[in-house]
DNA sequence: ACCTGAACACCGTTCAAGT
DNA sequence: ACCTGAACACCGTTCAAGT
């Protein structure tokens, strides 16, 4: 049946602890099977053997094959904006290169914590749904971005939110490239380094200071 | 059969003319259903019926359907890298504020001038082999940034292919933001606008200036 | 409540037969 | 040289039957 005409969402809830577990195990094998196999084959009935179920089993809590793969995306990604958050929380009042090296240095830590698993994942990210998901999300961390923009110390920006979206989204092509390129570990340092420089660099030309000219 | 299993290259060439026609209009097929139906609906068979042949026609000329997916992903991007590296040679021994702009809107420009298509292809990047292709003419547009930066009037830089690297990746997430969220018109160009001023303040805080400092 | 796995439909790919 | 389309294998998804 084609994936796309029915709602996606509806996945069953587990209401006995055994069945949580299931659920979780299905989720860990899901990511084993992307680490090991690659996206093309990825196979539910792969992910609900590795987990030690059966197809039905996994069918009884994701709607879809494209349920799992978001789901399993979506703890990722939320983990990851969930430190931008955190990061934008303990910067607030702080001037604005410190509130830019935070920021940048959280998404970029969060992502590359564990760089297999958040290579493996872009591959999720075209299945439709996918861009909607990453989207929703990227507002999250945006809106964090720029509540802390509004607090810093020594700048005054006109734009907050624009300020803070180019300063989240200009994060993501070089961190993406970095990890498909599989990188050493000392490139991905100074390229780290550099981020924080750009970021602060942009900082510094979108905001006024708010008293002497 | 596992479409990762085999190599992925060796696609026939056209020798008859009509059939050179045959594998354009395969092509266009492709990029029409992948508007009209999305990636997921995107079938070999719906392909060819849209092209006017049969399937068996479409796999003389491409090994699999990731072969024909990647392929014209690589049209595209290989256009828009096209436009960059004549921006940069463009660009070559003008100041760095003038360069940092140019790539910016040639890359920009070159996104959005068919922003449909643009998003649709994104839905490819996922297929194993995507990542591989996206990296290596990423790279082709660093080296032409590289160059042309070494070349600017009034900046030195000291890794000038890093340089090139930031510049070139930072402007893939906020422009796939704007593509994915059918932002309106006036937002994105008051985002390129943005993206230009980014750009060049990062290449004011990287490089220095050659006799004074 | 939860699990199983054979059965079904659909899609990628092939190949014997055509022009 | 090029094209056709029925045939085959594999995978997503379901559902009747089990505990």
């Amino acid at each position: 049946m084609p994936p796309s005409s029915r709602p996606l969402k509806p996945r069953k809830r587990p209401v006995q602890s055994r069945s949580a577990f299931t659920v979780e195990s299905i989720r860990d094998a899901c990511i084993q099977v992307l680490l090991a196999h690659g996206a093309e084959r990825l196979t539910t009935t792969r992910v609900a053997d590795r987990a030690g179920v059966s197809v039905g089993t996994l069918y009884q809590y994701f709607p879809n094959k494209q349920s799992l793969l978001l789901d399993v995306l979506e703890r990722h990604l939320d983990g990851v904006v969930r430190e931008v958050e955190a990061a934008c929380a303990a910067t607030r009042n702080a001037d604005a290169a410190t509130i830019a090296a935070r920021i940048v240095e959280a998404f970029f830590d969060a992502k590359f914590r564990d760089a297999d698993t958040s290579r493996a994942l872009y591959a999720i990210g075209s299945d439709l749904g996918a861009p909607a998901l990453v989207t929703r999300l990227a507002q999250r961390a945006q809106r964090a971005v720029g509540a802390t923009l509004r607090t810093a110390r020594d700048r005054r920006f006109e734009h907050p939110e624009m300020a803070a979206y180019l300063l989240s989204t200009s994060v993501i092509g070089p961190v993406q490239g970095l990890l498909e390129s599989g990188a050493p570990a000392a490139r991905v340092a100074a390229l780290r380094h550099e981020l924080v420089r750009m970021a602060q660099a942009y900082l510094r030309a979108a905001g006024a200071r708010p008293r002497s000219a």
